[in-house]
DNA sequence: AATGTATGTTACCGGTCAGTCACAAATGAA
DNA sequence: TTCATTTGTGACTGACCGGTAACATACATT
């Protein structure tokens, strides 16, 4: 529907043409990882973005599907981290594990550098929306659910591609260290909290279930 | 200032007299964590507790107060929750922590009996409000980072009675399992979640921190 | 019966929220 | 120039929020 003919000038992407809505998107995606959803209204956003309330509901139709919008994007920075950090070491699902947990901490408690303050971490954003959200909201909830699933599937995983005793076990639990790592970075800053054993943490249940 | 001369019947504790202020504080607890904090207004507290806002505000100065009260008796579940479940076993500081884990599950996953579904679990509360309220918000943010605080230390205490190499690594990875546990306890019904492996992950952690 | 206290009732205030309308201005292509 | 699309502006609705005022009722003690 919209869009339409946009490619008509030569230039191969056109880069940036449009850009009100992706600089509200962008917007509202600080706004609510930073102050949360519930928190933050489409008339901040819109002003945060340079913009107004009408620009804001000409690109979405409601509120709640910028917020479903902005999970799913959460979601996909995620992974891509998270492909990242992995690919360093394909074939070798052990280095995998051990650099994904090196890598946590860079992506939980970001240096000051290149962070520009506004990425000071709160926690993982879809479960911060599991909070907020109400509970019979089926497409949001949805979202949350089916993300956490696929991590835990990918730790699982790799669990048993080192050959762990029980993987299923290794897998949660290991996801039980980087959701609680989350979760206590909303109360302790940097990586003041039980976040900074995580990696030690990390390997001893690795070594454990290897052994 | 309240209360004054209440005591003038007979009675020796006067059982259940002046009620209201009770239920309503009662009500928000159920309400603040079923539903979360900002979704739940005082005109919804006033009436789900059988009075209304008025009778509500000649009990409490206003709903930060009120959210700050909840959050203290959170914590003093949380802690009595604590001390019953390594009562048992004083001296034997090995056996209270696993007595912490075993109890864990009963805690974060209720089983229907006894739960008359208002207690389904929906993470820590304590935790939950962190999401939730304005991080320049020292009240409530310091209620929070204390309890949490007092969390780690208990577990490094435990860590250290019992010998571990590094205490401080080992209370702080339990923490991360129990936090994790709460924190995908939000999106997993039941222990149907990476949570039903905590109790594995933390003997593994313990047994591999004492050999 | 008289009095004081706790509680209920109704209406209201100022503010914010999500969402809409009508209209003006800018933009860009033909 | 002309015309269509995109964007900006301000006013607006209806609902809800936290919080208050004024007044009426119930009740227990004396």
């Amino acid at each position: 529907m919209a869009v339409k003919v946009l490619a008509e000038t030569g230039k191969v992407e056109d880069a940036g043409k449009p850009r009100v809505r992706d600089r509200i998107f962008d917007t509202a995606c600080e706004l609510f990882y930073k102050h949360g959803i519930r928190a933050v209204g489409v008339d901040a956003i819109a002003n945060e973005a340079g913009t107004n309330k009408m620009s804001f509901y000409r690109s979405f139709p409601s509120k709640d599907e910028l917020v479903a919008e902005y999970l799913r994007e959460q979601e996909r920075g995620y992974f891509e981290w998270w492909d990242a950090a992995i690919a360093p070491h394909a074939g070798d699902p052990l280095a995998q594990l051990h650099a994904l947990f090196n890598a946590y901490l860079g992506l939980a408690c970001p240096k000051a550098e290149a962070d520009m303050d506004c990425r000071t971490s709160r926690g993982c954003a879809l479960a911060n929306a599991a909070v907020e959200i109400a509970e019979d909201n089926r497409e949001l909830g949805g979202i949350v659910h089916e993300y956490k699933t696929k991590i835990r599937r990918r730790l699982r995983k790799l669990a048993r591609e080192i050959g762990a005793r029980d993987p299923e076990a290794l897998g949660d639990a290991l996801m039980l260290l980087m959701e609680g790592g989350y979760y206590t970075r909303l109360t302790f800053p940097n990586n003041s909290g039980p976040i900074a054993a995580i990696n030690k943490a990390a390997r001893s249940l690795i070594e454990s279930h290897l052994r």
